[in-house]
DNA sequence: ATATACCAAACGACCGTTCGATAGAAACCG
DNA sequence: CGGTTTCTATCGAACGGTCGTTTGGTATAT
């Protein structure tokens, strides 16, 4: 009976809470990665988050149990998406050029579609721990891999000229990050007409 | 009589603690360079650049007069030569094809000479005052204008293809900044093996 | 003797974090 | 349904620590 009072009254006001505090803890989390972005993260306070809020500081270690947790969770997962989209092209049919060409939009695009987490993630590197430093300098190192394998592939089949596909990915890739330092949103162009473009600038760096 | 004596002892100990107190202060600011390369402006502290060079924390006010000033300096003119060799090669001779390839090249061999200056100059431009910082904006504005006065003039010549040299020049620039994120003194390629790759890597993505 | 280069301690500010108190909402009970 | 208890989210103050900076003293070289 209690049991069945409990399920008809779940859906409306059990919840009411839970999802309010639900929203909170994010709405924390997007303050603080906006409060990183702005100032980095020594130079951002707990106060900085707190006001973005409309909390007291102290009240957001009821959400939070560092200031160091609210940056590693941040990055937590970040680059899954678009790892995962690079990694099935280069599991997909298409010549390598086809396929640099995919890879290189879809980096792009996952770079301009993040700005606030890259900016971050590419700052504040050194202030992780070092399990969080390893994981993104696995991500990291996953990502060159991918297009060192499809780059390396296309030089020996002759599709690409060079001989050295991890120099190439790396001018490669540092084009296509750089994005994150000049692109605004509000600006001349739109995110895929710069993802077009850099693709494009990418296969013709390492077409003959 | 106090004048001649003065005089003679000048250039053999007058010197001495002038010398000794320059060199200090030389140590001071290349340690300043090394730390803040390492830990970031905010996580160094004055400490540890005083324990870097064997001095208290107290006594480096002797040398400079606040933390901040330590890093702008650290700043200063920094961009010039570069700057300045990238602007000869464009009022020199040679086709707009030849003096990308010149100008990429001493860019990248000035990133990759440069490299805790400029890796500093990326990652703290947020903390200068505003006054450096639009310093260091018109110097950025200025190296990009140069690439993008080059490609403009080789795009509508024929040189190179595409119709927008601005994002030419930030794909470019991107490229060649990069370095500075992987680049080890100690690794497999030479300074001027990277540069003359990149360089020829930058012809390329401009060439029909 | 005098100026220099440095020491050693202290200061004041700020920051991340903790903690006891509390008001209001929810849960329980008769 | 009304009253009581429990729990939750937040407050507001305080704490401990670190840091940049100041200052008064002092040994040494000039």
């Amino acid at each position: 009976m209690a049991r069945l009072v409990g399920r008809l009254r779940a859906p409306t006001l059990v919840p009411r809470r839970q999802r309010r505090s639900a929203e909170r803890e994010k709405s924390i989390r997007a303050a603080a990665l906006r409060i990183f972005r702005q100032k980095g993260y020594h130079a951002a306070s707990m106060q900085n988050i707190a006001d973005a809020v409309g909390l007291y500081k102290g009240s957001l270690y009821y959400y939070v149990s560092s200031k160091e947790e609210l940056l590693v969770r941040l990055f937590e997962g970040r680059a899954d998406q678009v790892l995962g989209e690079i990694r099935a092209i280069t599991y997909g049919t298409g010549t390598c050029t086809e396929q640099l060409r995919a890879m290189a939009r879809a980096y792009v695009l996952g770079v301009l579609r993040n700005l606030d987490s890259v900016r971050v993630y590419l700052r504040e590197e050194y202030v992780l721990p070092s399990a969080a430093l390893r994981q993104v300098h696995a991500e990291q190192r996953t990502m060159r891999d991918l297009f060192e394998r499809v780059i390396g592939d296309g030089m020996r089949d002759g599709s690409f000229v060079g001989t050295d596909p991890k120099l190439a990915a790396l001018a490669l890739l540092g084009m296509c990050t750089w994005v994150h330092r000049w692109y605004r949103p509000k600006g001349r162009l739109t995110e895929t007409a710069i993802a077009d473009d850099f693709a494009e600038r990418a296969v013709r760096m390492l077409c003959p």
